[in-house]
DNA sequence: ATTTTTAGTTTATAGTGTTAACTAGAATGA
DNA sequence: TCATTCTAGTTAACACTATAAACTAAAAAT
C-alpha cells in the first residue's frame, strides 16, 4: 500500500499536468487544450506527457471525471450542513451550490456539460457513471421527502402524466427504489430548467435580457419548492 | 438593384461553401471547423476562400446568423398555423417547433447555444440582435394572450416575485410593452428549460435516465401552458 | 485597347497531436 | 557492488491546421 518514491512523484506530475490543463481550459476552453502548451508551461517537451496520460483523450477523461467528482462533493457538503429531515433547506442549498460550482469553475462544467470536443470520443461507462452521483444525491433527498409525506405532487402533473409514462421511462429501478412517475419527472425536468438557465448564463445568452441571472435560478429554485409544498428558510 | 453576373457567382459560391462547412459541422462539431478541408471538397486551394470570407471567424459568424433565422423562421411558420387568438394552440406548436429544429439540425444549434468555439471572438451586436428573434415571437404570443385576458398567473410566482424584481430586471422596454413581472419571468424560466432538454439531449446526458426526452420536453410545455391555464388541442 | 478588379494559385510561417528512436539516470536483483 | 531493467525525459519526423504574401490568368470596366 505504500508508494514508492517513484510512484508518488509520478502522481505529483499528473497532478501537476491537470493543473496545469485546467489553468488553460479556463482561459481558451476544453476544446483548445494543447498538449504542447501544457508542455511548454511546465518546462518539458510535448512527448513527455505521454508517461503520464495515453493521449490527449486520456487527459481529457481524467479532467471530466475530476470535474464530476468536484461537482457532487461540493453539493454532497452543502447539503450535509442541514439535518436529514430538513428536505427543504437541504435540497435548497444543495442546488445553490450546484450553480455556485458551475460559475466558479465555467471551464469544468463546459466541460462535462458542454459540447463534445472534437475529435474527443468518451469511454462510455466510466464517465457516465460518475455523472450519476450528483444526481443521485437529489434523488435521494427527493425520495426521502416523499417517503416521509413531506411532499404533494403539483395538480398538473398528476392530470398529465399517465398518457406519458409508458414513454418516458427512467432509470428509478438503477436507485433501487420507487417513487411516483411525476415525481421523477418534476425532479428531471427541474435538473433540466437549472441546467438550461446555468448554460444559458455561462454562454451569455442570458445577460442581455435577465440582469441577474443568480437571481433568477433561485427563484426558480424557490418557486419549484414551494410548488410541491417545501418552504426553506430563505 | 440587379446584380452582376460576377456578384450573382460570387454570392453563389459563398452560399456553397457554407453548405459545405455546415456538412461538416454536422459530422465533426464547429469548433473542428477546417477551411483546407472545405476547400479540399470544393476542388480549390484553402486561401481562395479568403475571398469569400475575411477569417475562419468571419465564415462562423455568417452560419451563426443563419442559423438564428432558420430557427426563427421555423417557429414562425409553425405558429402561423393557427389563428391569432388561439394562443394555447401557437404556443404549443411553436415550441416543439423549436425542439424540432434542435433535433433535426443539431449542429447548428450547437453552433449557436453550445458553448464558443476556441479562438472566436462573436462580433457582439450582430448574432444578439439575430438572436433575440425567435425570443420575440413567443414573448409576443404570451404578451398577446395575456392582454386577451386568457392566463392566470401560478401562486408560487405571483408570491415570491415581489423580493426580486428588483434584482431580475428583463428588457421588456425593448419589446416596447409591459407585462408582469412574474409572467416574464415564467417565460425566460420557460425558455431556460427547454433549452436545457435539448442541450443535455443532444450532449446524450439524458438518454442514460429518460428513455425518450422528446416526450419528456413535449409533458413540459403542456404542463407549463396548462399551469396558465391554457389547453392545447393534444 | 488598355487598365483595373477579381478568382484563383503556390509558397511560407508558425502552430497542432502523435510516433519512433534514443539517452541519462534511478531503482532493482544477483 | 556490479549489471540489468525500468523510467523520464529528449530530439526528429509526419501529417495536419489557419493565415499571409506574392503572383497569374481572366473577366469587367473605362
Amino acid at each position: 500500500m505504500t508508494l514508492t518514491r517513484r510512484e508518488r512523484l509520478h502522481t505529483a506530475t499528473r497532478e501537476e499536468i491537470k493543473m496545469i490543463a485546467r489553468q488553460h481550459m479556463a482561459v481558451e476552453g476544453a476544446a483548445a487544450l494543447s498538449l504542447r502548451a501544457i508542455a511548454r508551461d511546465m518546462g518539458m517537451s510535448a512527448p513527455a506527457l505521454y508517461r503520464y496520460f495515453e493521449s490527449r483523450d486520456d487527459l481529457i477523461t481524467a479532467l471530466i471525471l475530476d470535474a464530476y467528482n468536484a461537482l457532487a462533493d461540493k453539493v454532497q457538503v452543502a447539503i450535509s450542513k442541514y439535518p436529514e429531515h430538513d428536505y427543504a433547506n437541504r435540497m435548497y442549498v444543495g442546488m445553490l451550490a450546484y450553480r455556485s460550482w458551475a460559475v466558479t469553475y465555467p471551464a469544468d462544467y463546459i466541460l462535462i456539460f458542454g459540447n463534445p470536443i472534437p475529435g474527443y470520443q468518451a469511454p462510455g461507462e466510466a464517465t457516465t457513471q460518475a455523472a450519476r452521483r450528483t444526481n443521485a444525491i437529489f434523488f435521494q433527498e427527493l425520495q426521502n421527502a416523499w417517503q416521509d409525506g413531506q411532499l404533494t405532487i403539483p395538480a398538473e402533473y398528476s392530470e398529465l402524466v399517465p398518457q406519458f409514462h409508458e414513454q418516458i421511462v427512467g432509470d428509478q429501478h438503477r436507485y433501487g427504489s420507487q417513487i411516483p412517475q411525476p415525481l421523477l419527472e418534476i425532479l428531471l425536468a427541474s435538473w433540466c430548467k437549472l441546467h438550461g438557465i446555468i448554460s444559458l448564463e455561462l454562454y451569455s445568452h442570458l445577460q442581455p435580457i435577465v440582469g441577474n441571472p443568480g437571481e433568477l435560478y433561485r427563484l426558480e429554485v424557490l418557486v419549484w419548492l414551494r410548488r410541491m409544498g417545501l418552504k426553506p428558510d430563505q
